[in-house]
DNA sequence: TCTGGGGTCCTAGGACCC
DNA sequence: TCTGGGGTCCTAGGACCC
């Protein structure tokens, strides 16, 4: 038996979590550099914000119905997601966490009741860190994801947990969920299959299985599987990921080597620490260059390059070095770019690569790097960079309403004032 | 003026090997 | 007249997820 918690809005919820005097407003936290509304409250989703909107687009909205606004602030939603993780972690030895916001778990054999553990788990996380979550309790990852739809949709009814305890409730559901809100099937898929009547679920499990195969992949195959029942999907180990990324727009468009190398470089020492972190070494770098898609008149322009590595490396200076060796194979002047940036892939566990005949990473890198890493910890992020980088923090994000790293920073802790009578 | 960022998995086709 | 069969690896691109 799997559950999926998944926390409701979830980045507003961060945010209300110390600030519940705003709880009853409408809410919104926007993406880097203040573009899109990423998340929104049950009040701005009322107000025709949509997903994605751009913030621009939308001022006169917020103003208009007084929408309190925040900037994406990651120290606080990566905090908040590790102390949901670890009380997850009470309740099952064997969890998934599937992303910032949601996690699998298998329900250990001795519970019997599964909706009130389900509700327990619930209870347990808003006490702890106020966050409220979605609970869907079924048979199958798959329809665990539906059956937190439901959840969701009816969060009064369910109490926000919702458990398919029968072949009648499965089939039900199904019939009552719309295609494209079926995981695994997107814009594209869903298109197609509306078009040939398929609207939902339901619908979706009736279609031969070769019709599937041969008009989508073997992964909608399987999604038919765990719809209809038969589970298909195990809990993945996700700890060590198979591509580290680090890639940005640019508040304005520049085009001078010299910037965009500096940005390239801030890239990959960036995508080196989080290498470190996970204790793996790459073996590929890819880096690109885009110019801004939504400026029609402008030249267009988006390239790529992939440099495979002589050796396996994690050292920053390696990464960097290569990261601009690549650039140096793409840029093109007189391009006004608008986003860059640099993925490390061909990850392996550190230590466990082949060494090659004649040329290695020079042996001085790794303790360099383990007091880099070190003192990065102990004095603040970036406060030893390579010369090569922005050295005088002039490349700021725009971030007009970031609030305080209330569980992270020692001095953005709340205060609280006693009047003792 | 202004439009995010970080992932996974799958397939097709080309180049190459014996 | 007639030109095999079975692989691997790499890359680009599509579709999807949150």
């Amino acid at each position: 038996m799997y559950a999926i918690i998944d926390c409701n809005s979830f980045y507003v919820s961060c945010e209300l979590s110390f600030r519940p005097d705003l709880m009853d407003s409408p809410v919104v936290v926007l993406s880097n550099n203040d573009g899109c509304v990423v998340s929104r409250n049950s009040e701005a989703k009322r107000l025709g914000i949509p997903m994605a909107a751009p913030a621009f687009k939308y001022k006169k909205v917020f103003r208009n119905h007084d929408v309190k606004v925040f900037s994406s602030n990651y120290s606080l939603y990566g905090d908040m997601s590790t102390r949901v993780m670890c009380i997850l972690e009470n309740f099952s030895a064997k969890i998934e966490i599937y992303s910032i916001d949601e996690a699998f778990i298998e329900i250990p054999d001795f519970i019997t009741n599964y909706v009130s553990y389900g509700k327990e788990i619930r209870d347990t996380l808003h006490r702890y860190t106020g966050i409220p979550t979605s609970i869907g309790i079924a048979t199958t990852k798959t329809l665990a994801k539906v059956a937190n739809n439901v959840a969701k949709k009816f969060q009064h009814k369910t109490k926000g947990v919702f458990f398919i305890d029968s072949e009648e409730k499965r089939i039900k559901t199904l019939k009552w969920t719309i295609i494209n809100d079926v995981w695994g099937i997107g814009a594209g898929h869903s298109k197609k299959l509306v078009h040939k009547g398929i609207k939902t679920a339901y619908d979706f499990i009736q279609l031969d299985d070769h019709w599937i195969k041969r008009n989508m992949t073997v992964s909608e195959l399987r999604l038919k599987q765990e719809l209809s029942g038969k589970s298909i999907l195990r809990l993945d180990d996700i700890s060590h990921k198979k591509t580290i990324a680090t890639t940005r727009s640019f508040e304005y468009t520049f085009s001078d080597y010299e910037n965009i190398k500096e940005r390239i470089s801030t890239f990959a020492y960036s995508c080196a620490e989080k290498l470190r972190k996970q204790e793996s070494s790459c073996s590929e770098i890819y880096v690109f260059l885009r110019s801004n898609r939504y400026k029609k008149e402008a030249v267009q322009y988006r390239v790529g390059k992939l440099l495979n590595l002589p050796y396996a490396t994690d050292s920053t200076l390696v990464i960097i070095d290569y990261a601009i060796k690549a650039l140096k194979a793409i840029y093109k002047p007189g391009i006004d770019y608008k986003r860059a940036g640099v993925i490390l892939m061909g990850l392996k566990k550190a230590g466990t690569n082949q060494l090659d005949l004649f040329e290695n990473e020079n042996p001085k890198h790794k303790p360099l790097m383990k007091v880099l890493d070190r003192l990065n910890e102990k004095y603040g992020a970036y406060k030893i960079k390579i010369a090569n980088q922005d050295l005088d923090r002039t490349w700021k994000m725009k971030q007009e309403h970031l609030s305080p790293q209330y569980t992270s920073k020692l001095s953005d802790i709340l205060q609280v004032n006693c009047e003792l009578k």
